[in-house]
RNA sequence: GGCCCCUUCGUCUAACGGUUAGGACGUCGGCCUCUCACGUCGAAAACAUGGGUUCAAAUCCCGUAGGGGUCACCA
């Protein structure tokens, strides 16, 4: 058997979403498991929505998420040109030969005069249809036309879908739908069946949305005298209300995820989840999901988006990167929000405390200021623990840091224990002033941890502020 | 409204006729502990509903309800 080929096929009329990326992502997976071709198809016929840089924030997403598409833009392939408005000839073509062969014929009602039937059908609260007007006229190219594929009546089709099973559509719920306009411009149906069949596709997984308009593209094949391809639908995400997830719900893009401090291995991860399981297994490398993803375990409901779970799944994966990785990832997060961080050593003491602590990359930065810049002192806590019965205990840890060579962990925790035991205390409470002191607030990493990070001279430097505000 | 699809803890899901219905996120509690977090232990939490079929049904069939999708010279 042939190697299958599959594709991803979005309109550029917006960035990419996480619905279709999810889309993506499973025809990636597929192609990659069987050792298929993933190709990417641009579906850019709607002129007025379409635009460059939505093609461009597509392609960026997807590069994010690492998906590469083996065919299509900028890559190529033997079935190109892959956007459909360079595609304009094949579609007249196989629409002429539908036309010649009495498949299709030529319409040339008005959109008008349908508005004025459709209108009609409305005020009897009756279903409209086309009528097949123009059925049985005769084709003049000179009049201004539409082409219309002719449905049989009665029947119905089906198909054994990969993720649905059988599906059947009864063909009086169709109708001689148009395929190509006026202009030249292929209607989706008809554009998404040209492309796919001569782009030899032999899979197409897309959303659930497009079961409606399977039986007719079949119809079309079948008329072509194409093989008809396998079919899988993908259940639709869905937001917290259970209808489809669109910007109401929240961020939708995968590139606010991006920007929001997600990893692309954990937002391909939740993804993935989405829909498709392999037993108890939660996490998911690109590689095991290649080695484990098959089409026929792909769920048939629909699933609620969770960015709880998407942000426990991002945590995990940052506690699994090597502080130096980390590092890297981290640092533009860091500059994006103001601080002056580089790729040093102390960056490196700090996304090591901070990997267990925060689960975004941007947590980075909005948690960890007080590394890079002044305190922003917490009223509450300034209340609580710099009061005047602290002090000796802040002079003590001032005193014995100042005095000390280097600030080894272990020299430090003996420096804290002499100066809480010698009054009868717990380390907790000379940590905690201490901690006030150093970071603003009363969480913090361990407090060892804060003063090297901060270094000699910074720690002193707050010490002594703290002091000088106690009185 | 017509047609199509779907229905297991709040959420993502496992189960492929026989299980105390499992796991994960989230929630709550214990432990760990210099705070926070991590880790760890534990708890609460689901088969939409009514009929069949069967020795046996979350699993198969039918109905009902609920949800979603779709009905363009958009995709």
């Amino acid at each position: 058997m042939d190697k299958p080929r599959v594709r991803f096929a979005p309109s550029p009329t917006g960035y990419l979403h996480i619905g279709g990326a999810r889309t993506a992502l499973f025809n990636w997976l597929w192609a990659r498991r069987t050792g298929g071709t993933f190709v990417m198809r641009i579906e850019d016929t709607d002129r007025e929505r379409s635009t460059q840089q939505a093609v461009e924030a597509i392609f960026d997403g997807m590069r994010w998420l690492g998906l590469a598409w083996d065919e299509g833009p900028g890559v190529g392939g033997p079935h190109g040109p892959y956007f459909q408005t360079e595609r304009l000839d094949l579609y007249r073509e196989h629409a002429e030969r539908l036309v010649r062969e009495g498949k299709a014929y030529a319409c040339y009602c008005t959109k008008e005069e349908l508005e004025v039937q459709r209108k009609q059908a409305e005020a009897e609260k009756r279903q409209f249809k086309y009528p097949g007007t123009c059925r049985e006229k005769p084709y003049d190219p000179s009049k201004k036309h539409v082409i219309r594929f002719r449905v049989p009546e009665t029947g119905s089709t089906s198909w054994d879908d990969l993720v649905k099973g059988t599906i059947s559509t009864p063909h009086e719920t169709l109708q001689d739908e148009v395929i190509l306009r006026g202009d030249g411009i292929p209607l989706y149906n008809f554009g998404v069946v040209v492309d796919d069949v001569t782009m030899k596709i032999t899979l197409v997984g897309r959303g659930d949305d497009h079961v409606n308009n399977t039986a007719r593209q079949i119809l079309m094949y079948q008329a072509l005298g194409y093989e008809v391809p396998v079919f899988g639908h993908f259940p639709m995400i869905l937001g917290a209300d259970k209808t489809r997830l669109s910007k109401r719900h929240g961020a939708t893009s995968v590139t606010a995820y991006r920007d929001m401090g997600y990893l692309p291995e954990a937002v391909v991860n939740y993804l993935v989840r989405l829909g498709w399981s392999h037993g108890d297994q939660e996490l998911f490398s690109l590689e095991e999901m290649i080695q484990l993803f098959d089409m026929k375990d792909v769920g048939a409901t629909a699933g609620v988006f969770n960015p709880e779970k998407m942000q426990w799944v991002n945590h995990e994966w940052l506690k699994r990167l090597t502080p130096p990785e980390l590092a890297k990832r981290a640092l533009p997060y860091l500059r994006a929000a103001g601080l002056p961080a580089e790729d040093d050593a102390k960056l490196l003491q700090v996304v090591t405390v901070a990997q267990e602590r925060a689960r975004t990359l941007a947590d980075y930065a909005a948690q960890f200021r007080y590394f890079y810049e002044p305190i922003a002192l917490d009223p509450k806590a300034k209340d609580k623990f710099l009061v005047p019965a602290n002090a000796p205990l802040l002079q003590a840890v001032r005193d014995g840091i100042a005095g000390m060579e280097g600030l080894e962990t272990a020299a430090l925790e003996k420096l804290f224990h002499q100066a809480a035991e010698g009054r009868g205390l717990g380390v907790g409470k000379v940590a905690q002033p201490v901690r006030v002191a150093l970071t603003g607030g009363t969480a913090s990493p361990g407090i060892y941890d804060v003063v090297q990070i901060l270094g000699r001279e910074e720690t002193l430097r707050r010490l002594d502020a703290a002091l000088k505000l106690v009185g």
